[in-house]
RNA sequence: GCCCCCGUCGUCUAGCCCGGUCCAGGACACCGCCCUUUCAAGGCGGAGAUCGCGGGUUCAAAUCCCGCCGGGGGCGCCA
């Protein structure tokens, strides 16, 4: 039985993975997973200008990162390879020469130029751009001559007249198009290279793709590429186009709209399985309602036909408390400390000069200690990153005042102060250990004995503790760096101010 | 300009195909209260959409039909 699904991902490495088409990867994904298909992977790198390797190694990263996995793809091989478009110059040029052979294509030596004034006139006459169709009827004698000069020529697709075409799209429903919107379309460039319309189809068509998801920007393409399965009596795949990501003010999602590619995302901290979970939810919704949902459960709900046909604003915000999620209730400890630490290893480079002082004290401690303390303050961190700077007083002895604090001490006078501070510190003394719930005990008891607003008290052992008026729970704090360090915390403030 | 797609709270969306159960449900963000030594987190509550607009059809329309407007995408020897 040949009737297995196979979808594709077909990026081109240009630059770094960007969030729409890892959405698309991952509708990929999800459909073939969801009715036991399979995902290939390919390399769409017939522009030789703008392709580079270093960009395919890092969009393979990205994409093994993120949770998709493939059955084909250049880095894994598969029947149906190789599956680099650059690779396969000689299984396209077969098919030129049946196309040129049958009539449906034809030589075009029109020059850039040429068609440089042809684009001229059609736009100064206010009519939309089409190619005249000139090299259309050379005669024979013509194109030999042409040939035997080294004339450079394109070859371009025969588009016959006329032709309403029409599409079942799963997600758009049924599309018509008059085929005279365009004009023949090049096929093969000059340097004898092929050009994305023409390869996406000899290539789907040879790697057996059943379903074709992609992005709604393709969905005019796609009448073109009809036509050339009809010339190649290639059977025709289903296509699926979604619904375009929106910057915030509505237009393309792009750079000037902040980070777009999901190497950045990664490097600010996000988790993969957020990051995934996030982009599912644009433009589909399972019926249940649930949102946060492993790749599984995705996997289970996931049909193609629900997703939304309007284009999706990209919600930062959503994406932020969603990784939030992740970190405070989804994943395990165990799990949390060994991605915060490969995370803080990993990416600390990226980071400005102090931020990576304190990720290398903090990668000095032990394992162990670490755990701790993720378990103590993972419900305020949202981002891998901003775990170092949530949990700095639990790994740092050394206090500097921020303003607020300092500004704390000013209001209720330096004397008064040190005053909580010593007379909690002569309570700590008297202590076998420190436990947390010691400290709130003696931290009151010091307000009562001194008559002040425990609030206050608090908040001036917070400025003595940590530098700032705001953070952890104490007494979560003293229970880990314990007895000795509190202590020497107390001291230097004593002495400094 | 031409062609195509789309239009429910600020945003992601449910409902639309198979009209009534929707004076439109959920989530993020926002506001308030509670918890609390603070910031978060958490709990509870609130505000927020005349379903783009205008006409029909119907006893009844977010849901069906028509027109308009608005937004987006595509019109390459880019993918």
């Amino acid at each position: 039985m040949d009737t297995k699904i196979r979808t594709r991902f077909a990026p081109s490495p240009t630059g770094w993975l960007h969030l729409g088409n890892a959405r698309t990867a991952i509708f990929n994904y999800l459909f073939a997973k969801h009715s036991n298909g399979e995902l290939i992977l390919r390399i769409e790198d017939t522009d030789r200008e703008r392709s580079k390797k270093e960009y395919e190694e890092a969009l393979i990263e990205d994409l093994k990162w993120l949770g998709i996995e493939w059955n084909e793809g250049p880095d894994v091989g598969g029947p149906y390879g190789p599956y680099r478009q650059s690779e396969r110059f000689e299984i396209y040029k077969k098919y030129v020469d049946e196309l040129l052979e049958k009539g449906y294509a034809y030589r075009c030596f029109c020059t850039p130029e040429e068609l440089e004034v042809e684009r001229e006139k059609a736009k100064k006459e206010g009519r939309p751009y089409r190619y005249s169709g000139k090299c259309r009827h050379l005669t024979q004698e013509q194109i030999e001559q042409y040939l035997k000069e080294g004339r450079p020529y394109t070859i371009r697709f025969r588009v016959p007249d006329g032709r309403e075409l029409v599409l079942n799209d799963l997600i758009k429903g049924e599309v018509r198009f008059n085929v005279d919107d365009f004009g023949d379309f090049v096929i093969v460039r000059s340097d004898g290279s092929p050009v994305y319309n023409f390869v996406v189809v000899v290539d789907d068509a040879l790697m057996k793709i059943t379903h074709v998801i992609r992005g709604e920007d393709h969905l005019a393409n796609t009448f073109k590429q009809m036509l050339i399965y009809e010339a190649l009596g290639f059977p025709m795949p289903k296509f699926a186009h979604l619904p375009i990501i929106l910057g915030e003010d509505r237009s393309k999602l792009s750079k000037r709209h902040g980070a777009v590619s999901v190497r950045q995302y990664r490097i600010d901290g996000y988790l993969p399985e957020a990051l995934f979970n996030f982009l599912s939810l644009l433009g589909w919704y399972p019926k249940d309602g649930k949102e946060i949902l492993s790749k599984e459960e995705l996997v289970e709900r996931f049909d193609i036909t629900d997703i939304h046909n309007a284009p999706a604003v990209f919600n930062k915000e959503k994406l932020y408390w969603m990784n939030g999620v992740y970190i405070r209730e989804v994943l395990d400890i165990e799990d949390l400390t060994d991605r915060v630490i490969n995370y803080l290893k990993t990416y600390k480079g990226e980071f400005d000069e102090e931020l990576q002082k304190l990720v290398d004290t903090i990668l000095s401690y032990p394992r162990e200690y670490i755990k701790t303390v993720v378990s103590k303050v993972r419900d305020s961190f949202f981002t891998l990153k901003e775990f170092p700077t949530r949990a700095k007083p639990f790994f740092v002895d050394e206090i500097t005042l921020s303003p607020d604090a300092e500004k704390h001490i000013q209001k209720i006078t330096p004397e008064v102060a040190k005053q909580i501070v010593k007379l909690f510190k002569e309570k700590v003394e008297n202590l076998e250990t420190l436990k947390g719930e010691d400290f709130k005990k003696l931290a009151k008891e010091v307000a009562k004995e001194l008559k002040l607003k425990p609030g206050m008290v608090f908040k001036t052992l917070r400025v003595a503790l940590t530098g700032e008026t705001q953070g952890v729970g104490l007494d979560l704090l003293v229970e880990v760096i314990g007895k000795e360090r509190v202590l020497k915390r107390l001291n230097s403030f004593l002495q400094e101010n």
